[in-house]
DNA sequence: GAAAAAGATTGAATGAGTTCAATTTTTAAG
DNA sequence: CTTAAAAATTGAACTCATTCAATCTTTTTC
């Protein structure tokens, strides 16, 4: 039967995270009232705070679940990876640029980013910085998988030089989104000048 | 004379950020109210929001003067910079994190990091951004340095290699505020490890 | 199936940041 | 010196996020 209660507690909270996402995408996150989401879902302010400890955390809840789906798609290019350093990362991280667009405004990454640092505490937070952490270690699987097959030379910190390509690409991310008219095809151009040195400079010569 | 009405002013603007950087160190951010501050500075509220668009922009203009101070103590490493290049960055960078609690708490560093995320086009979003920036520099001018002397193999990108060594520091702060406990000497120690691949890689043969 | 216990919902009250029309102070003009 | 214009100050009022005691609903117990 799976209980009425517990039916009706993920239905509501379906509900709050459709209604909060779908506000957040029409009026922006600052202009969308916890009363309108509540209203909108069908509980009261009281419920909504019953689900969510705070709005900031819808948001990030919100975010989640694209960053998952990134993650996801990420999986395949690991497990195959193009023949060189250099494009391998490029296919991997412009998928990762690629779908950051399609279901968030940057106000809402702007934001987002805004809390998972501020309230690092908050559960939705620790959810988001663990994203964040698994996106890392993707990039390092990428580059021991390229070690491996002989791609990058033996002897160099795979997982350390991954860390560093993550951590600059997560902080050119954060400055596109900081800027409203930045382009995709800009931030894209500029990462992969960023890691050609690195790229060169690992690569075993054939 | 310089004008009444303009020494009142920036009498004002000094009293007002004194207040509001003595209270957020004594309190913390959340608990310093703007009513606080503003009868700490001797003005009404009102006067507080003509001087400073929200409570945000008061504690960037905080963080802003010290890291002011940091990249003037920065210059004087890029003048005269140790002989390796992983000895070089290691000064240059410890410098800044070592400055980085001397005045702020890690709660300031957040807030004012989630503040010139979120809402970048404030006018103390901008100079901190700004700051970064020349920080970003200032790195970069390093590994120029560093190549003229012929420490660095000429044909690489160094500004490039800077921007990401720059890039990882940053956001290895990030994450160092974020975590209450984490100490600076592991934060140091972990840069340290990500630097060393590159920096080896990028040092010309003697 | 009735009663008690546990779990959820509710919305009015609270509190802090922000706004703005009225007032005061300073400067400039005659 | 007087008066008009410009610039700043002021604090009461307003907006929202958040809380919590009262109430209602579901589950468990006997």
């Amino acid at each position: 039967m799976a209980g009425l209660r517990a039916r009706q507690k993920a239905d509501r909270n379906r509900r709050i995270l459709e209604a909060a996402s779908s506000l957040f995408r029409e009026v922006g996150y600052d202009s969308a009232r916890i009363e309108d989401i509540a209203e909108r879902a069908e509980v009261s302010v009281g419920t909504f705070y019953n689900y969510y400890e705070n709005k900031g955390d819808i948001l990030v809840a919100t975010v989640s679940m694209e960053v998952e789906e990134v993650l996801e798609a990420g999986k395949s290019i690991v497990e195959n990876p193009p023949a060189s350093v250099g494009e391998a990362l490029e296919v991997l991280i412009n998928q990762y640029y690629d779908h950051s667009l399609v279901y968030l405004t940057k106000e809402m990454w702007r934001t987002a980013m805004a809390i998972s640092i501020q309230q690092p505490k908050s559960p939705f937070s620790r959810r988001y910085t663990d994203l964040d952490n698994r996106l890392c270690d993707q990039i390092a699987a990428l580059m021991q998988k390229l070690q491996l097959r002989g791609v990058i030379m033996t002897g160099i910190d795979a997982v350390a030089v991954g860390q560093m390509v993550f951590n600059n690409l997560n902080m050119m991310f954060t400055e596109f989104v900081k800027d409203e008219p930045a382009t995709l095809e800009a931030l894209k151009d500029n990462v992969a000048r960023q890691n050609r040195p690195l790229a060169t400079l690992i690569s075993a010569p054939r």
